[in-house]
RNA sequence: GGUCUGUUGGUGAAGUGGCUUAACACACCACCCUCUCAAGGUGGCAUUCACGGGUUCGAACCCCGUACAGACUACCA
């Protein structure tokens, strides 16, 4: 076995790589210090375009956007498109649109531009080879010739006497080629990787700390990974390494299946004379799988809510979302921003010793409860225009009827809004339709009764009198109310559901079962908000259009 | 098989050796308020932190072992 010396393996490198004109240096200076104020993070989202975007994407990215957010430091985006057999067609599109669909917005990078690009890594190939070659000429790289059978073998063998799996000292046997060898195996046109000579040796711990995992201890890493594949495209590793030190990210925000390459990355910026950024290794989303009852990542096949689409379409409102995403992010947000009702996100600081170590699982009825809050903060104009924003894309028939009814449905999304304890009855922009089929007679005529699910017949006389002759729609709910007892008393109900309950025989009812018979015959359902408010606002003549519209229901029932 | 990481109620979780008779939120249940619902109020819901040992005057918190779960172990990211 002979070793290349330097000068032979310079020529290797020439050899390898003819057409790189630059040197490491180049880009070096390229690519200066950024000029940021101290403790300013620069942090970088770097999705592969495979496909749609998921929760657990879009939290990541969300991590990475409030950490420079409030050190006013950067938010790049970067298209880890190095894989082009993954590659989906529209699949960059779709990312950038998701990300700003959901207000997470970077303030460099892919089609958004800066100093430090291209922010495309299939365009950046020149630069890492650049390194690449001086990581051969360095003695830390060599191009092997192993082809897939002889690797697959290898692993076989592994398996079978259960050591390490993967290619390492004795293993790697293109490791010490002679420069004639290669020279040779060129001319035959061997298809070849460049891989990397590691230094390490396992039996020596290295120590790591992560941001969010603390102290970490790993063997050194002693594998001779994959650098340059085939095609001369980087792999991840290598690319992770060289871009974030070239944009000079301080910390690598990423999902925590990346630890265990961890002692590879700290090897290659060791070998190349990079200083290394923090890492921060987020906790994957997780669920409790209903069918087998143990705890997997999401998957979009399986949970309907685990892709981004899922809340545009259903009309979960993104600042909702991001409360929810702050809460895990954070453990301690959630009890923060209950005790800052009125402040937003940004007020608060993030930080990663605050972040859950282990998997963090989906809560739906937390997104939901969180949602319900959101609603009920906002005013009615406020529910009437988002909501609108979501049905022009989502239900252009009922978008058409809420700019119809414009005044009348902010009057409704308005009822029990005031005060301390405004109502939580929506969840979702979808929800408004089916909440408020009452409000507009198109969608009433279309329901017809067809909500209500008891068996009661109510005494429409005794509604069409009360409704023509003592109906007042001017007066305020106290007096309605005490009007409406009054009603109920001249017809032998009681003006209490307690007085009933005292003394049954003595009445035919309360005037909870007079208000039941006007509600299911107004609204078609037996629970509503506030009656009268929904009196008022819809008026006599639609009341007793729809005591007309319940007695055609009795007579075909 | 190897390497790494986790394991606190129905759920998300707080907790970094004495302030913990385990916070808070969601869910659930009961009662109250009440014309229905939503909301709100009051109370209930882990005598115990996967299990077994150890260190300590003292442990959910530190150490060791076991079990279980997850991630990685690609010329994918």
């Amino acid at each position: 076995m002979v070793i290349m010396d330097i000068n032979e393996r310079k020529q290797l490198a020439d050899l390898l790589f003819p057409n790189i004109k630059h040197n490491r240096d180049y880009y070096e200076q390229k690519y200066p210090e950024r000029k940021l104020k101290d403790g300013a993070m620069v942090t970088r989202y770097g999705p592969s375009p495979t496909g749609s975007v998921h929760l657990g994407n879009l939290f990541s990215a969300f991590c990475d956007m409030v950490y420079a957010k409030q050190s006013d430091g950067k938010f790049i985006l970067r298209i880890e498109d190095t894989d082009q057999k993954r590659a989906v067609a529209d699949g960059i599109d779709n990312i950038t649109g998701v990300l700003k669909g959901f207000n997470i917005l970077p303030n460099e990078g892919y089609t958004y531009g800066g100093e430090y690009g291209p922010y495309l890594q299939s365009e950046r190939t020149e630069i890492y080879q650049t390194y690449v070659k001086d990581l051969i000429v360095q003695g830390y790289a060599y191009p092997c010739f192993m082809t897939e059978e002889e690797i697959a073998s290898i692993k076989e063998e592994q398996e079978i006497n259960k050591t390490k799996i993967g290619i390492y000292g004795y293993y790697a046997v293109d490791r010490d080629l002679s420069l004639e060898e290669v020279k040779e195996k060129l001319n035959n046109k061997e298809e070849y990787v460049i891989r990397l000579k590691s230094p390490g040796n396992a039996k020596k711990e290295i120590e790591i700390i992560d941001a969010i995992k603390g102290k970490m201890k790993f063997p050194e890493y002693d594998m001779d990974m994959v650098l340059l594949k085939k095609d001369g495209t980087p792999t991840y590793h290598l690319a992770h390494v060289i871009d974030d030190h070239l944009m000079h990210t301080t910390h690598v925000i990423r999902g925590d299946e990346w630890v265990s390459s961890l002692p590879l990355h700290i090897q290659l910026f060791e070998i190349l004379g990079f200083n290394r950024p923090q890492y921060a290794h987020i906790a994957p989303i997780t669920i409790k799988d209903s069918e087998t009852g143990t705890i997997r990542k999401i998957s979009k096949r399986k949970d309907l809510w685990a892709g981004a689409k899922y809340y545009e379409e259903v009309g979960i409102p993104i600042e909702a979302l991001h409360l929810y995403l702050a809460t895990i992010a954070n453990t301690n947000f959630e009890e923060w921003y209950l005790n800052n009702q009125n402040k937003k996100i940004e007020d608060f600081e993030f930080s990663f010793n605050k972040q859950a170590i282990g998997g963090t699982s989906f809560d739906e009825a937390k997104l939901n409860n969180i949602c319900k809050t959101y609603f009920s903060r906002k005013s009615g104009e406020e529910v009437y225009n988002e909501t609108l924003k979501y049905t022009e894309k989502f239900d252009k028939e009922y978008h058409k009827l809420l700019i119809e009814n414009k005044e009348k449905m902010i009057k409704f999304l308005n009822i029990e809004k005031d005060g301390d304890r405004p109502r939580k009855d929506i969840s979702k922009y979808s929800d408004v339709k089916e909440e408020f089929s009452y409000a507009l007679d198109e969608l009433f005529i279309q329901e017809n009764y067809q909500k209500y699910d008891g068996d009661k017949i109510y005494d429409i006389n005794l509604v069409t009198d009360y409704i023509e002759n003592y109906l007042n729609l001017d007066l305020n709910n106290e007096t309605w109310f005490s009007e409406i007892k009054e009603f109920a008393v001249k017809n032998g109900y009681a003006s209490s559901p307690k007085e009933y309950k005292n003394n049954k025989e003595s009445f035919k009812g309360h005037v909870g079962d007079i208000c039941e018979a006007l509600r299911v015959i107004i609204t078609g359902r037996t629970k509503s908000p506030d009656l009268f408010s929904i009196m008022k606002i819809l008026g006599k003549e639609t009341i007793i259009n729809r005591i007309n519209l319940y007695k055609k229901y009795i007579n075909n029932c």
